[in-house]
DNA sequence: CCTACCGATCGGTAGG
DNA sequence: CCTACCGATCGGTAGG
């Protein structure tokens, strides 16, 4: 008992610790060496925790499954509340620089179709898509989206918008305010401007 | 004479060759050795062109600001016209993969300060937001662009944009269609919605 | 979990 | 431009 909740404990270091190397030097660049440094075992102890490299890249992916599934409770249907729980979330994110640079990192290194992540991508942008998409044609029965806003369009916008500010924001923080640009961006789609 | 042009040409072929494997595998990961491969050179052979991995790094960097350079003078002023010739180039990118890969991957890992091409990543998008956020600007002072849309902003959200479509459609070149987004994004911005 | 090791690969240098 | 080499580092395995 003592020493599984040790172990489970062990694990969860090493992914936090992975996850952090990954945003710094993405995922293979990062060795394992170094990952293991940070967690003050060998490489090899680490092995015996995850047998492969590729195995840790999918136990980090999987909690952030995890962490991003309870958040998704929050917002429910698709809606309004949703583009505003996705502001939200890029305002928590520029207190958090180190996950913006691990999904920003991982998600240009896996653009390779032979990359180890690139269908845990494929599939995380079809996801958000479809949920914007789901929540701008919400607006839009409702009436609050101005006419000519075409909700398919305006999903991948805003999807790539949070994706581009990342990248500009990690570049330059001084310069680009990642929440205030996505406010105004939504404000323009709005009918009331609001 | 006849060695300096065959050097020349040996230089350029190594430049290409580099920025195939930047875009294929990130600048990092690429190695000199694989480079050399492509152009069938050793590579102690690419070092003799090149004196360091950063060097070669420096000369792709520097061959694409002068092809930029070549390009911009297509474009002239501030205007209209610029946010149309870059459309356009979005169009353009949709058929070379190669360069869009290799600008995708060298920003997100050069957004580390550490990066060699960090401080040309930090100018390529300051000197970006610059050129649109004066053509929005014009635009807005000949009446073209609809009540309330921020030039400052908006410059921000369409480099944004172009960069984050470039990684969704290099994830899944099936589901997005980045000229179509653009030009759908713009027609938002004017007043008359053309 | 560790030590000790493997074969492979890296950027760069020496010397021609 | 090449061959030959350097020290460093990589992911993974053997054996405990």
């Amino acid at each position: 008992m003592v020493g599984y909740a040790k172990g489970r404990v062990r694990r969860e270091d090493i992914i936090a610790a992975a996850a952090a190397a990954y945003g710094e030097s993405g995922y293979r660049q990062a060795s394992l060496r170094d990952i293991a440094r940070r967690v003050g075992i060998s490489h090899s102890g680490l092995l015996y925790h995850f047998p492969t490299k590729e195995a840790l890249l999918t136990a980090v992916l999987e909690r952030r499954d995890a962490v991003d599934a309870a958040r998704e409770r929050l917002h429910g249907p698709p809606g309004a509340a949703v583009l505003r729980s996705m502001v939200s979330l890029a305002a928590h994110n520029t207190d958090h620089p180190a996950i913006v640079e691990l999904y920003s990192r991982l998600a240009a290194e896996a653009v390779s179709p032979d990359h180890p992540a690139h269908g845990y991508f494929a599939r995380h942008y079809r996801r958000a898509r479809d949920l914007v998409r789901a929540s701008f044609t919400a607006m839009a029965e409702a009436g609050e989206l101005r006419d000519g806003v075409d909700p398919d369009r305006a999903a991948t916008v805003f999807i790539a918008l949070m994706d581009g500010l990342q990248v500009q924001w990690l570049t330059s923080p001084d310069e680009v305010d990642m929440t205030a640009t996505l406010r105004t961006h939504l404000a323009t789609l709005l009918r009331d401007g609001s």
